[in-house]
DNA sequence: CGCAGATGTTAGTCATTATTAACGTTACCG
DNA sequence: CGGTAACGTTAATAATGACTAACATCTGCG
């Protein structure tokens, strides 16, 4: 009944399907939760019912995985490109501010997603991803500590997170600002907060 | 065969049970989800099993309304005392990144469910809520146009958003630092990205 | 004492849902 | 043409899970 996919078979690139899968997948796991959306919910987003999506992932939580192990590569080998590709220590951070925030802005689900869900993937892929995690923040303390030598790399850590929160908030502030506005306050206000961490360990009042 | 509470009938205050189970379901909230956690665990949680908490609450979607709706008039309403009590903009702004940072490290598990589940509360309290939030975010937008006049309100409701994320970052820098050092490092953080809002609007090359 | 009320317990009930089975259809390839 | 691989479809199946019912127990109070 449905197969009058007459239109284009499966033109369009070999493996469209799955991404189109996963696309539908991110913007409905950000909106209700990994467990919030059914399978037949991901079914109908792409126009497909149900149990069709079995013909492309083995299963919920692996469709999962494979979302997440892929974000997790992209931020980090574009992370890791750029900051090879920089001259100083200076311009590494600016490419790494501007990966993440291009990341924000042009897949806010994605990011979402990729905070959130990690406690649902399956053990071999999780440990997976929370490598790539750890180099990818790795990736960004060893560039501060280039930048601010001295300090801390606990301290360093924690406002990587901050930092990571501070621009990952994108999806809570949509449409509040055109995304080149967005984009400059996101990276002045990043700048600003990671160079106050110099004596932050107790200075404040 | 359990009833036997010969221990302490339920003395510890009148309604110390709500009081245990909201915190024991936020625990699990914002470990799992709100769709991943069942009424079974949490009824197991605090020692007794699923249905005993429909003596508590009437169902699943009106513990988290009522555990999201606390915290939101807690933030709102410590939010606007210690805003009045301020002599000025200056120590408003102090007394918010306070109330906010004091909350995040404080109740961590709190804050993580406050803004991933607010989509699983049923309309009528969704609404209250949501009220409570915005005049939460209003409050700080009202101050920084206080102490940062002339920045239009639009970019400083991204920047608040965007503080929020540095600051509820807290749940995922677990451990990193001792919670005095990171209040600290996070108050400096915010402050200075706050600043740097200044001429953001695409200043930064 | 005897009853009310608060708090639990166990055993249904009824939906929802992940996953599998069995069965088309279409396109391409020899 | 015949067959195979890719992709869908509609039934089961089986588990899980929210919520209800029916039935204790314990405390305090008249």
């Amino acid at each position: 009944m449905r197969g009058v996919t007459t239109v284009q078979p499966s033109a369009r690139g070999r493996g469209s399907r799955r991404v189109e899968i996963l696309d539908a997948a991110a913007e409905l796991f950000a909106a209700r939760g990994f467990h919030g959306v059914s399978i037949e919910d991901i079914g109908s987003a792409v126009g497909t019912s149900g149990p069709a999506l079995y013909r492309h992932f083995s299963g919920k939580e692996a469709l999962l995985a494979e979302m997440l192990l892929d974000v997790s590569e992209r931020l980090h080998a574009s992370g890791a490109r750029r900051v090879t590709e920089a001259a100083d220590a200076e311009q590494a951070l600016d490419a790494l501010l501007g990966c993440q925030i291009e990341f924000a802005l042009g897949h806010p689900a994605l990011i979402t997603v990729h905070d959130r869900e990690l406690g649902n993937v399956p053990e071999p892929a999780r440990r997976r991803i929370r490598r790539l995690q750890r180099l990818y923040v790795e990736e960004w303390v060893t560039v501060l500590s280039e930048l601010y030598p001295g300090r801390p790399q606990a301290g360093l850590r924690a406002a990587t997170h901050a930092v990571f929160g501070l621009l990952n908030s994108t999806p809570h502030s949509a449409g509040e600002l055109p995304p080149a506005a967005m984009a400059g306050l996101l990276r002045g206000m990043a700048r600003a907060a990671l160079a106050a961490t110099q004596g932050a360990q107790g200075v404040q009042s």
